[in-house]
DNA sequence: TTTATATTCGTGTGCCCACACACTTTTTTA
DNA sequence: TAAAAAAGTGTGTGGGCACACGAATATAAA
């Protein structure tokens, strides 16, 4: 199929015995065709297999689609969610010529207010469409419900809301990543030693997240070490700051000596393991995201595992999403789980120099 | 930068204050200019940062890209050939309207005529480019030498031959991939577990690959247990049919009742551990890539890591390498590794499901 | 000065599609 | 049966770029 040098309109035009102009109003349903010619134009789009040029179309139309997204901000390139923005400017860069254009918009994790600033002035864009990290839920809400008003589509990424009207969520599965940390972190650890959970917290983002994630991390072991009798325990710090990770790593640790595998819930591994290193602790850590600290500490050995959600691909796929649909009107699944990589020190560097 | 509304050459022209004949003569460093316009040219493109639109310039130029694929057959869609084949249709596909072609061609491993006769084929149809999995290394030599002749670039896929001036090589670091499983299956072995290398050829490809997996993968040990013990043991089979491979593990593993661990260094370890399963052996088996039969078997928990070197991707990139070399005069990086991705049963669906 | 040769620059057309517009033919209404 | 309305169809232009061509000017040779 699509073997014979593409087929152009003028080509139906010439089999049908028509011109070009009943072929564009058979193929955009405009204006009246007597219903014999119609059917031979049917007949040529079929026999000629014709599908109308992209490129033509696109300059032809002039559209403009303007996206806006909505990420945390990455307060350094060393930040997880410098990544997905990387994505992002990737897809947009790419669809240029196609007349997409981004404005992209940020918040801070510890202000609410600024994700509802942002989000009105993208309101007030009126924008083509939207990618959103919902990581604040009621505003979020609010947000997406005032989108859904002027029919504006929109796409989560890395963390989803459910039963939203968003076009597509593309991300990790939140339990399943859990899950499989417990596995990996299991595998390096003997059947009694006991686990760490840390959830770092940089505000007030929704914290059901780092439940569900924490929840699949459990299962794990429920399903798969039934009878073990090592201990579970979780911790929350509501900081990322070194020195007060530290403090409280300190404390906790003192307390309980026999904790010997950590499985950090955000990108934070690195500052983990970075005090293990600094006080000689033998301890295994599963962490996530392929953010230069941790790179550097899975190297250093003082990692074991990373789980990484492929951040940058995510923002790559959310804009193919939003301009399949913009100009094919291509609906896409409506869940669209990222794969979890698993990043050894071994492989690792494969990792760093594709994207 | 590249915020305003895109230039164009007219833009350009009204500011220069020439028509658009002389932008195009400085542009394309056609024709002559006198040297004051082409200054106030040159300005114009700095100061109102000018792109050209790639789909005009398409539409205009009408240029055909025809590209020519040759791979070993893929006997069944269960192969592991038809992925990389899947991902050139995609990338294909993507770049139809700018007037790319595909003619795939196929080879028999088990008959290095075939290869010659298709690459002949090729070299009739004077393609723009070719993607060549080069596993008979002879052939090919003669192959791409001809196509260094008449100046036509290729791109080696999955297997690399160095030294030649493809334009990449896209695939996996093949001693980095036997490391990587010597670590994945030294977790989940003591340490004098027996371990078993088996290296299934399906023709006469070039066993030289091979070589340089088990090196990586002996080298894991080599270098992480220095002192450990235990035998790691290697046989070939020259088939791939279910029946000779089971003959000769049966001959094999009656003699050698330590082995406890199974390194596969091709797609067929589904074959290994079903004769496993079937004899109710519980050996521990590490394989690549997420064929059918593979997946299946993770799944069972008869295999326990895939090392997977993304094919579909990799048939993808090939497809962008020759396209923004056409369009860009672009050169890519000569060596590009694909990620090698560690897959087990709990992360399996996640990459069936994205391609 | 005339003729030949370079040099410099603009116009027009095509690539493929969408769409506004104008035109012709048929049907309806008075 | 003429006039008005509706139905059906073709032409032309624009969109950004490449390029063939021709026009205009300048310079050199006869």
């Amino acid at each position: 199929m699509a073997k014979n040098k593409k087929t152009t309109i003028q080509d139906l035009a010439n089999y049908a015995n028509v011109s070009i102009g009943t072929i564009d109003r058979v193929l955009h349903n405009r204006g009246k065709v007597s219903h014999a010619k119609r059917k031979k134009v049917e007949e040529a789009i079929d026999k000629l297999d014709f599908n109308p040029n992209l490129l033509a179309r696109t300059l032809a139309l002039g559209r403009e689609f303007m996206v806006c997204s909505l990420f945390p901000e990455a307060t350094t390139s060393e930040s997880y969610w410098s990544l997905p923005k990387i994505g992002v400017d990737q897809g947009v860069e790419g669809y240029r010529d196609f007349g997409m254009e981004l404005n992209a918009y940020e918040y801070s994790l510890i202000d609410e207010s600024s994700f509802v600033k942002n989000a009105d002035a993208i309101l007030g864009k009126n924008p083509s469409g939207v990618i959103l990290a919902p990581l604040f839920e009621k505003e979020s809400l609010e947000f997406v419900s005032k989108l859904e008003e002027r029919n504006i589509p929109y796409v989560f990424i890395d963390a989803n809301i459910e039963n939203k009207k968003n076009l597509s969520y593309i991300g990790p599965d939140l339990k399943g990543s859990g899950f499989i940390a417990g596995k990996l972190l299991n595998s390096v650890l003997g059947p009694s030693d006991d686990i760490l959970i840390v959830n770092m917290v940089k505000g007030f983002e929704n914290s059901a997240h780092t439940a569900v994630v924490e929840n699949g991390f459990r299962e794990y072991f429920r399903l798969n070490e039934p009878r073990a009798k090592r201990n579970i325990n979780s911790i929350t710090i509501p900081s990322t700051t070194e020195i007060e990770v530290n403090r409280q790593l300190t404390t906790y640790y003192i307390k309980n000596p026999g904790i010997k595998g950590v499985f950090v819930s955000n990108s934070g591994a690195h500052i983990i393991s970075r005090y293990h290193a600094l006080h000689d602790l033998e301890l295994k850590v599963v962490g996530f995201d392929l953010v230069p600290g941790n790179v550097v500490e899975l190297k250093n050995g003082n990692i074991d595992y990373i789980i990484s959600q492929r951040p940058v691909f995510q923002g790559l796929t959310a804009v193919k999403v939003l301009f399949d649909f913009f100009v094919y009107k291509k609906l896409p699944h409506s869940i669209q789980y990222v794969p979890l990589d698993i990043i050894i020190k071994e492989n690792v560097d494969y990792y760093i120099n594709f994207q």
